[in-house]
DNA sequence: AACTCAACTGAGCGCTCACTCGGAGAATTA
DNA sequence: TAATTCTCCGAGTGAGCGCTCAGTTGAGTT
């Protein structure tokens, strides 16, 4: 594994757990094995790092979407299926959804232009494919008729929360994740009168 | 007003802001105008101003609990009105919503248990609010047979992770306001509304 | 008037930080 | 083989940090 990519590996690590402006660059230099000069032969600045990293993060989790083999019959199972996806997704890929949990990203993507793009193309990576299963299922007849991009929005922002509260440990997403699926189901089909 | 708390005050501001790290003694010293050694001599460290800002922040906010006059019916409408409230706050008091947006004081809660008792605290304070409308409204019967507490965590979650997209400007909550609460409706009541 | 003390001050201290730079070896090219 | 480029190194640098401390101030007490 060369230096550049080891670099941005012990970043990955260390952003995600301490936080960027937590991590020195003497630390990375321990974890990675690279001697601070070559940190900054292969990267012109610590933000740079950052950049890159969020860059290969988007690349990651875009690939990872990509190559996911959709089994869903119709729009109310595939939005299902992205939830679970999302969830599953979060656990594999720990430290990258812990660095998007993160500020700093937040900061400098109001600064840096290519820091912002990679950010939202991941998360509108998961709201289209929410919107297009809405979408699917208002067409299949699964989903009842509402607004696509809204609907997908909220249960997104309701995934992401929930998966944040468990990576803070201020309560599991395991025991409640039945119920939350449930919710989704409940805010996306078809009227059925029960009573 | 007493310099002890203006410190407080600018600190408020200045963390949720541009956080903890990324803010110096020294820029707080400007903005409270109280010279560094002032700030040292009421606050034994930055950290400890940390502390007692969350304390603050968990006074106000219980407080302001504490004091609303809930209007509702049955425990459906409760159910409403706490998000209602919890959006409402969450403009009403954006400086401290915006901290509790923020990775720094979740660190010290797993160092601090004084900081982790504040954060828990504030959080509880909503969750219970929605558990208690749930068994209301499963008492009354406009809310169906579930969980209290686990649907609690799920529609705060996604509360709060809908107000902090909005603070991150990622999307704002307002357009999508009514079909969030059109999403409540549907995951505790006990039939769907056909429209 | 003399004393006390809580509140406040800001220059300065020790330390850590991101980043630099001159040079060493390895690889590539002429 | 000689020259050039690429990759890596880590001691060194200056800036900024949290925090200290000797000293000032002014209101209250004796």
């Amino acid at each position: 594994m060369s230096f550049k990519s080891q670099i941005l590996e012990s970043a990955s690590e260390l952003f995600a757990e301490k936080g960027f402006k937590e991590t020195s660059i003497s630390e990375l230099s321990r974890l990675s094995k690279a001697a601070e000069g070559t940190i900054f032969y292969h990267f012109k600045s610590k933000e740079d790092i950052l950049i890159n990293l969020l860059q290969k993060v988007r690349h990651d989790i875009l690939d990872r979407v990509e190559k996911h083999v959709w089994a869903s019959n119709n729009g109310l199972e595939m939005a299902e299926e992205v939830v679970h996806f999302y969830f599953d997704l979060s656990e594999e890929m720990e430290n990258e959804f812990l660095l998007l949990f993160r500020n700093y990203p937040y900061h400098l993507a109001s600064v840096n232009p290519d820091c912002r793009e990679s950010i939202e193309a991941i998360y509108n990576c998961f709201v289209d494919l929410l919107a297009k299963a809405v979408e699917k299922g208002r067409a299949d007849g699964s989903i009842r008729d509402i607004h696509p991009l809204k609907t997908a929005l909220i249960i997104f922002s309701m995934a992401n929360g929930m998966a944040r509260f468990s990576f803070y440990n201020l309560f599991p997403v395991g025991p409640v994740y039945d119920e939350l699926i449930d919710a989704c189901k409940r805010i996306l089909q078809t009227e059925h009168i029960s009573r």
